[in-house]
RNA sequence: GCUGAUGUAGCUCAGUAGGUAGAGCACUUCCUUGGUAAGGAAGAGGUUCACGGGUUCGAUUCCCGUCAUCAGCUCCA
């Protein structure tokens, strides 16, 4: 007798045999199409699975589920693999998990593949999917299976099978003459995939160690309706268009030159951008109680061996020499915050103490890293350190944690957070790394937060929370952090005098909310595809004249303007008005004013929005009084 | 850093099977004074095709190297 538990709590019996496919049909068809796996007593497994006797809890995967994608997914990755070995029957298999999104398999091959390999590959997969090939899963004792990948001759496969525990199911996933190595599961057949599309091909190496061999990946992605794939090409194709090192060309707002890789050069417009940023960091800081201070760029190696960078961050370093001496470019700005913090003795009643600097940092990255603003060798991080008692860390933590908050609600974005707990190479006892990790978490808990921990991700000198936004493409970034430090204060002796007259010890916290500065704009400028909201934009109003016989009022305009505070342009070239307000919108103008006679007349504006177009005609101080309502309340468009 | 692709006018790109380069946009001048996403004409623009070598009578084109850019190198059968 098989009884069947559903995730309703209903039950289902069967006195023979019966595979979960049978199960699943006898529930409703419409899910019997839908479903791809299932999960049987909690483990996954394939709907060919057949159900032993006895009683079972059963869940149906879904594609609407992740795991349920994912499962699609790994069997689009085999219909891949099976696709290269009948074309290419010399390569080799590696591995060929899903992910976000997809699903890639690596391939060891002699020549790289090429674009028009990828498209005779996706053909022999669709020829694949037609054949509809069933799945079927068998087991092999360890020996048998090496013998078999030996006799494929797949030297990655035996590879991994020899690592598995003594204990370890070995499964096998066959496909016609296709066979892999596969813990599953699988769709029972590849029929039951609906779209797919290989995207492109990169070298990787095997186990993404780089003293191995360099394989060729291809990428791909699978969904279960053809609408869905074009959706998601469609919004790739999106993120190509907002794409910051694009939009930063076309609108002029930075540039990078083969002079200084990874240095940015800001244009003008971008100053504005970058400007506005800091000055709006700056207001919302001083609000908060924080001082501003600015440290050097380079300082002395005693120093860096005193903070630990000389130790644990070299690598990432830039060094100089001044008379002889050896100096280091600043990676972070922490060490010049202590010596500012050291150059009086404090008292409790100071603390405590938030000192705020949009320092201009270095790092040495590795050249295929560089990445437009998002990854560059220097940026300018709105650090701060925050110095305070040990009963003052709650509250201080608290007090980041509403500023992030604010911050990134101000642009319109939705952020999570995660906690990153001790890496190797660290400093610091096990007890500092403890009591660090659980003020950041009772912090968190105080909010009611919830949070994802990262192992091992911390910084060497203390544990981290990190806030990861959200854009308007889904995408997350990790841009704001808090860092709680034990380490600093120790290294550089920080005191301040106690109630009780003695010396005590700080605590520090390293946090930003931006992250860099840089970083911030490239992300902002894809979250807003260029189109900034007026307080951050580089013109704010352009005013257009229709003929030359308007020229006059329109100057007199932009002087009224600019007395207002606002960044104008005017274009009184010898053009027709839709050529100008074709250029203004492609430049992102918020807003453009239509100048011609009728104004001039009627001594008023006619206003074009960005987006919707003709805003019909306006008064001019009641145009400047909703410019400033906008600006002044960081509207979004 | 590694693998692969790319590097031609300010921008986007074409091109030469090796015989000293072209389009569109932008720019300049002229005509046009025209109401909500490109009016017309003419002109200028590359120290000559990222840089350095090599092959060749001759290289932007072929070969080697360097630099830069782009994609990936984290997701573990």
């Amino acid at each position: 007798m098989i009884t069947i538990i559903l995730k309703d709590g209903s039950r289902k019996n069967y006195d023979h045999p019966v595979t979960i496919q049978e199960i699943v049909k006898d529930i409703s068809p419409g899910l019997a199409r839908a479903a791809v796996a299932a999960q049987l007593d909690g483990r996954v497994t394939d709907l060919n699975t057949t159900v032993e006797e006895g009683e079972h809890t059963l869940n149906i995967l879904t594609l609407d589920s992740d795991e349920g994608m994912s499962v699609y997914r790994h069997t689009t990755a085999h219909v891949l693999a099976q696709a290269v070995k009948r074309l290419f029957p010399q390569a080799k298999l590696a591995i060929g998990p899903s992910i976000e999104n997809g699903f890639y398999y690596d391939f060891d091959v002699d020549k790289p593949f090429t674009a028009e390999d990828l498209e005779t590959i996706e053909k022999e997969m669709k020829k694949i999917v037609k054949e509809d090939l069933k799945l079927e899963r068998y087991e092999l004792p360890r020996d048998e299976a090496i013998t078999l990948m030996e006799q494929m001759n797949e030297p990655y496969k035996v590879e991994l099978i020899k690592e598995l525990d003594d204990d370890a199911v070995i499964s096998f996933y066959k496909q016609g003459d296709f066979v892999d190595l596969c813990a599953g599961p699988h769709l029972p057949s590849t029929g039951k995939i609906k779209a797919m599309k290989l995207l492109n091909v990169a070298g990787a190496y095997w186990r993404g160690d780089e003293n191995n061999k360099m394989l060729q990946r291809i990428y791909g992605t699978s969904f279960s309706k053809k609408s869905l794939l074009n959706e998601y090409l469609k919004r790739l194709e999106e993120a190509k268009k907002r794409d910051h090192r694009k939009l930063g060309k076309e609108l002029d707002l930075f540039s990078i030159h083969e002079e200084g890789p990874g240095f940015p050069f800001f244009h003008p417009k971008g100053m504005i951008i970058r400007n506005s940023l800091e000055n709006f960091w700056r207001e919302e800081h001083a609000k908060r109680g924080y001082q501003e201070i600015k440290t050097p760029i380079i300082l002395n190696r005693e120093l860096w061996i005193k903070s630990g960078h000389w130790d644990h961050y070299k690598e990432n370093m830039y060094f100089t020499q001044i008379d002889d001496m050896d100096y280091a470019v600043k990676p972070m700005n922490c060490p010049g915050s202590m010596i500012i913090y050291k150059r009086k003795i404090h008292s409790y009643r100071d603390l405590p103490i938030r000192m705020g600097e949009l320092g201009l940092v270095h790092r040495h990255e590795l050249s295929g890293t560089l990445h437009g603003l998002m990854r560059v060798r220097n940026f300018t991080q709105d650090d701060a350190h925050i110095f305070m008692t040990p009963d003052q860390v709650r509250d201080e933590i608290l007090g980041v944690i509403e500023l992030v908050d604010y911050v990134y609600g101000v642009f319109g974005f939705k952020y999570h957070i995660e906690l990153s707990t001790r890496p190797d190479n660290s400093m610091g006892s096990d007890e500092e790394w403890e009591m660090a990790t659980n003020a950041l978490e009772e912090a968190l808990r105080a909010k009611n937060l919830d949070y994802k921990v990262n192992e091992g991700d911390g910084a060497f000198y203390g544990p981290k929370i990190d806030f990861h936004l959200e854009d308007c493409l889904g995408r997350t970034w990790q841009c704001g952090t808090i860092q709680l430090d034990f380490q600093m204060p120790e290294r550089f002796d920080l005191s301040y005098i106690g109630q009780d007259g003695e010396k005590h010890r700080p605590v520090m916290i390293h946090r930003v909310v931006f992250g860099s500065i840089e970083r911030f704009i490239a992300i902002i400028t894809e979250h807003f595809a260029g189109a900034f909201p007026v307080w951050l934009s580089p013109v704010q109003v352009k005013l257009l004249s229709i003929t030359d016989r308007s020229n006059e009022y329109i100057l007199k305009l932009e002087k009224r303007f600019k007395e207002a505070g606002f960044r104008v342009e005017t274009d009184l070239r010898n053009e027709k008005i839709g050529y100008k307000i074709r250029e203004a919108q492609m430049e992102k103008v918020p807003y453009m004013l239509v100048i011609g006679d009728k104004e001039v007349e009627s001594q008023k504006v006619a206003v074009r929005m960005r987006k919707g177009g003709d805003a019909g005609v306006m008064d001019v101080e009641e145009f400047i009084s909703l410019l400033r309502k906008k600006i002044d309340n960081k509207e979004i468009d």
